[in-house]
DNA sequence: CAAATTTTTTAGACTCGTCTAAATTTTTCT
DNA sequence: AGAAAAATTTAGACGAGTCTAAAAAATTTG
């Protein structure tokens, strides 16, 4: 099945929004992510009704089939890979890769995708911390990751990902020292702000806020 | 200036066309490279003189602007730094690359390109042997460069590129042992029609077909 | 040179993805 | 429940790029 560039950013799109929820997703999320209206939402739901790459019943919401679905991955893993590249071979900043990506994950080559896989040496993990699909669509779980807000004084930490993957935030982390696979120590939480100063491998002291550290992803050390 | 997929092409084309000639280029021709219909041709000549990127006047052909050409340049650039990269990376054969360079051709990014070319550590030559223009829009010139149908009996040469770049030309020459950079040595040309007996390093002997030898450019070694 | 042929343009239509405005359905609130 | 609000779909339009068929211009030929 030979699909547009259109069509296959809706299907990442209602498998993102779908992600965790059981029920179907909405019209006006999808307008919203996409930057679209919701009419054109709606017929592009209908098309891919059509091609049976969605269930959708009007008013109530849509659903990946297992065929959209499958796309969906498809075309994350091929963003993600592609980021990888971006990073480690071009030496892009994290915060610089996801618009080339965006681009680069329509072109379409088998071969090209896993010929790439092989090169980057299958990583498992995008310049953000998040899951690649394999081939089969699988994920490497990523392991007992959780958001840095929850951790208490005295944890020492490793920096497994990012909520927020907007450049201002990304950019703010780069000039703090904040990126994938740092270590920090939690040296003091604030309770009336949820505040924390961390700790550094270099002994720098960092005071991050509430709605930084909800956007970090950590492990234990 | 953003332009189209297509707009892209259509100046590729009319680059390509133009190429030697003074007058400038046919609709019908346009339109058999591109496998479409002149009036669609028509439609899109109009469209890119109302965006200076061609000179084109009613029954009289077209040619490119100066930004016009600057665009086709660019364009080509990027296709050919992308069949490096295919080639040299990821080990595509020099017959695959031509369908995905036409794809990773249009990506708009210039750092992008601009960081591929280093990390392809600006290579002159694309997997055909093309030249590759630079960030400027020029060629290194391809050294003394002829079609091997003009060698003489006894010439030692070394193979620089191809006029055809079909894929069953490309896979001809790979089974054959042809490919850029080979030296060969011609034996004998049969006068009658001028099919060439050459030999190359291992002494392998190898009969090649006028239609052939007008394909394959070389030089002395 | 005038007729025949070829090339090119125009006219009108179609698909894709988008929009605005209006209608309809669902949900929320009193 | 019934009204108001919100969400969603429908109707109708548009631009990009394409097509076929027909008209117009240019070129070739007898
Ligand atoms: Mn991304
Ligand atoms: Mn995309
Ligand atoms: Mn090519
Ligand atoms: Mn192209």
């Amino acid at each position: 099945m030979k699909l547009t560039y259109t069509e296959e950013n809706y299907l990442k799109a209602i498998y993102y929004l779908s992600e965790g929820k059981s029920e179907g997703v909405s019209t006006n999320s999808i307008a919203e992510r996409l930057q679209t209206k919701a009419s054109s939402v709606t017929d592009m739901l209908r098309k891919l009704s059509d091609k049976k790459l969605v269930n959708y019943e009007k008013y109530q919401g849509v659903a990946l089939t297992r065929e959209g679905k499958k796309i969906a991955l498809s075309t994350i893993r091929k963003h993600r890979l592609w980021e990888v590249f971006l990073v480690e071979k071009l030496q892009f900043g994290w915060d610089e890769v996801h618009e080339v990506a965006e681009q680069l994950e329509h072109i379409q080559s088998t071969k090209l995708i896993d010929s790439l896989d092989e090169f980057l040496d299958y990583p498992e993990f995008d310049p953000h911390g998040d899951p690649i699909p394999d081939k089969n669509g699988k994920f490497a779980k990523r392991e007992e990751s959780f958001e840095l807000n929850n951790a208490v004084e005295g944890d020492k930490l490793l920096i497994t990902g990012v909520n927020d993957t907007s450049s201002s935030f990304l950019v703010f982390l780069q000039q703090q020292g904040l990126t994938l696979g740092v270590g920090l120590r939690i040296c003091e939480i604030f309770s009336f702000d949820r505040s924390m100063v961390i700790e550094l491998k270099d002994k720098r002291k960092i005071t991050l806020s509430n709605l930084v550290t909800r956007n970090i992803l950590v492990k234990h050390k």
